[in-house]
RNA sequence: GGGCCUGUAGCUCAAUUGGUUAGAGCAGAGCGCUCAUAACGCUUUGGUUGGGGGUUCGAGUCCCUCCGGGCCUACCA
């Protein structure tokens, strides 16, 4: 047995505004508790943590829109997507929010420490003032006639009809999105930026030493620094409500009154204000977060590995390191970096503005979260955006679940108790036919962890349908209802082997389906989840005599008829 | 405009980083089995690797070019 390592991952946070769909889903929460939920199982110590992203102009306008205050509507918008991770059993130790009190207190800190560090200019520039909406407007809030083309619904960042970039103060007859008001004057504001040119090096030096991370993680990265005139500096402050209000650490900011930090200053922060909020809910001192998060307080031989779709890649391989490392404190920075492509639509794009799309409530409405999250992962997009269609999904949920896991489990249970009553068996020994299934039982293990530990999450969904096809090969080679005729004992044998291969597939399986996996568990009637280091042991684990029950059909197929209404329902628009 | 990714069988994806005859699953065809959710197993059909050119003993892989899809481009998050 190797000796436990300690892992800390963390999941890009959701935004608070709205329920995610499935490709949100699956390029950061999904993956990352399929990796903890391996981590664990694998005996490692793990700590997972994901959080709401509560701050900025998106969620203020939401929270008007609902008529209620903006903390009270994000306090509900949390607990709805609590509820759905919950649904979908993302295993977080703690799902926290960027909205809670250590996350101001520590983005203070970290402010604070950056001013002291000389890395934070203050700096006087002019932005659109709505009267009417008595807001600043960042620029894509700002609508007009686009100078170039005409165009008329042009946003103050770029004219989605021309592409061509713009400056809000280009536009012809501008308006305010919110209000669609002309009542907009350019006012003088002042921010704080964060110098991360002056980082630019360190960083570029840190990531140049991430060999192993994924293409599209590096090349994002490294764009950023070396294009044009390299890595620019960055405000980190703006003129809105909601948001962790603008202080040097404990102390008031001169000047600065009234403002907040800008949401992706704080987001990526709530990553270890969340550990704080998970010890601080057990009554636990500050060192057991500490370290996790900490050098020097034990967190060195921590592996920290982060998920996340490819448009937060800038932000986790550039920003967040320059607040770390422009500290000047020991924190941790993050080993590896997981990004995802995006998952594409039925021929589209899922979008949350258009409502298109299966989104995490209505998936959970349909179906168990063990279909979502075997399609899902099975078809990560991992090396370029994928595609969900019905078709696809039907026909990959009813071959693997129901055909060759579920009914693997239903033939093995009903055969047996038939056969021998609901005990496991204890006549008849094994022979070739099981020394055969070991050697490559071994060997697929042996690979599914491996792509698992490296994260490679479409090959380990391949290796464990093999593995799962493994068990009906050996039912078919063996034939145990014909021995039966001839020589019960040998029947006995297989079957005793067959269940004992059950709890094997729920317990590698759990990553992947922890619902189904439990339900195999809970028929086999053990709490036996041991890792199968040892294949030839696993598969004794359940002893002769033990008892144990046929479950219900473990995965109903999903028909013609409902595919076609699915199918119908979520092509258009969500209420 | 710039940068990056991508195009492989009807569909979803591989291909040990330039190395034998490009592989899996699904769908299709055939055979077997009858324990099981009409499930399972075996065999099998199917590809000018988007088009064209080049480098090389050898190209899906590297270079050029054209065509298609996508992402990012720093004040949405």
């Amino acid at each position: 047995m190797r000796a436990m390592a300690r892992i800390l991952i963390t999941s890009a946070i959701p935004y608070i505004n709205g329920i995610k769909h499935l490709g949100n889903l699956v390029g950061s929460q999904l993956p990352a508790d399929l990796y903890a939920r391996f981590m664990r199982a694998r005996n490692h110590e793990v700590l997972f943590l994901c959080a709401t992203d509560e701050h900025g102009t998106p969620a203020e306008l939401a929270a008007a829109k609902a008529g209620k205050p903006v903390a009270e509507y994000c306090a509900e918008m949390w607990q709805v997507q609590k509820d759905l991770s919950d649904g979908f059993r993302l295993s977080f130790d703690k799902f926290g929010r960027s909205s809670s009190p250590q996350n101001h207190a520590l983005t203070q800190h970290f402010a604070g420490r950056l001013a002291d560090n000389g890395l934070i200019e203050e700096v006087t520039e002019k932005q659109v003032y709505s009267n009417t909406d008595g807001r600043f407007l960042p620029d894509r809030y700002i609508e007009g006639t686009c100078p170039n083309c005409g165009y008329e619904r042009a946003r103050g960042d770029q004219c989605e009809n021309c592409t061509k970039q713009l400056d809000p103060t280009d536009l012809i007859e501008p308006r305010s999105a919110i209000s669609g008001s002309t009542d907009l004057e350019v006012r003088e504001t002042k921010h704080l930026y964060l110098k991360q040119r002056s980082l630019r090096q360190d960083l570029s030096d840190w990531i140049d030493t991430k060999t192993d991370w994924p293409i599209l993680t590096t090349s994002i990265a490294k764009k950023w620094l070396n294009d044009g005139d390299g890595l620019q500096d960055r405000g980190i402050t703006r003129d809105l409500d909601w948001g962790v209000p603008v202080k040097r650490g404990d102390e008031p900011w001169p000047g600065m009154e009234g403002k907040v930090f800008y949401v992706w200053f704080d987001a990526p922060i709530e990553y270890i204000a969340c550990a704080k909020e998970w010890t601080d809910d057990a009554g636990r001192p500050d060192a057991d977060w500490e370290r996790w998060w900490r050098t020097d307080k034990g967190a060195d031989d921590v592996r920290y590995v982060q998920f996340m779709g490819k448009d937060n890649v800038p932000f986790h391989t550039l920003s967040f390191p320059a607040t770390i490392i422009g500290s000047g404190e020991p924190w941790k920075l993050v080993d590896y970096i997981k990004s995802f492509n995006y998952l594409n639509y039925d021929g589209g794009q899922f979008s949350t503005s258009q409502g298109r799309g299966v989104f995490m409530d209505q998936a959970l409405s349909i179906l168990p979260a063990d279909y979502w999250r075997w399609w899902l992962l099975s078809h990560a997009p991992e090396n370029s955006d994928s595609e969900f269609t019905w078709e696809n999904f039907q026909s990959s949920v009813n071959k693997d679940l129901a055909d060759v896991l579920g009914n693997f489990v239903s033939r093995v249970t009903k055969f047996a108790r038939s056969k021998f009553g609901e005990t496991v068996p204890q006549a008849g020994e094994f022979g070739p036919d099981e020394t055969a299934l070991i050697e490559t039982l071994t060997t697929r293990i042996h690979a599914y962890e491996a792509h698992m530990e490296a994260m490679e999450i479409r090959k380990a969904a391949g290796e464990l349908r093999a593995i799962w096809v493994a068990g009906n090969e050996y039912l078919q080679s063996t034939a145990p209802w014909t021995a039966f005729k001839t020589d019960p004992d040998r029947a006995a044998a297989i079957i005793r082997l067959s269940l004992n291969l059950i709890r094997l597939y729920s317990v590698l399986s759990a990553p992947f389906i922890p619902d189904a996996a439990a339900r195999m568990l809970s028929a086999m009637n053990t709490l036996d989840t041991r890792w199968p280091d040892d294949v030839p042991a696993a598969l004794t684990a359940l002893p002769p005599g033990h008892e144990f029950s046929v479950p219900d059909v473990m995965f109903q197929k999903i028909t013609d008829e409902q595919r076609e209404d699915w199918q119908a329902r979520f092509a258009g628009i969500r209420d």
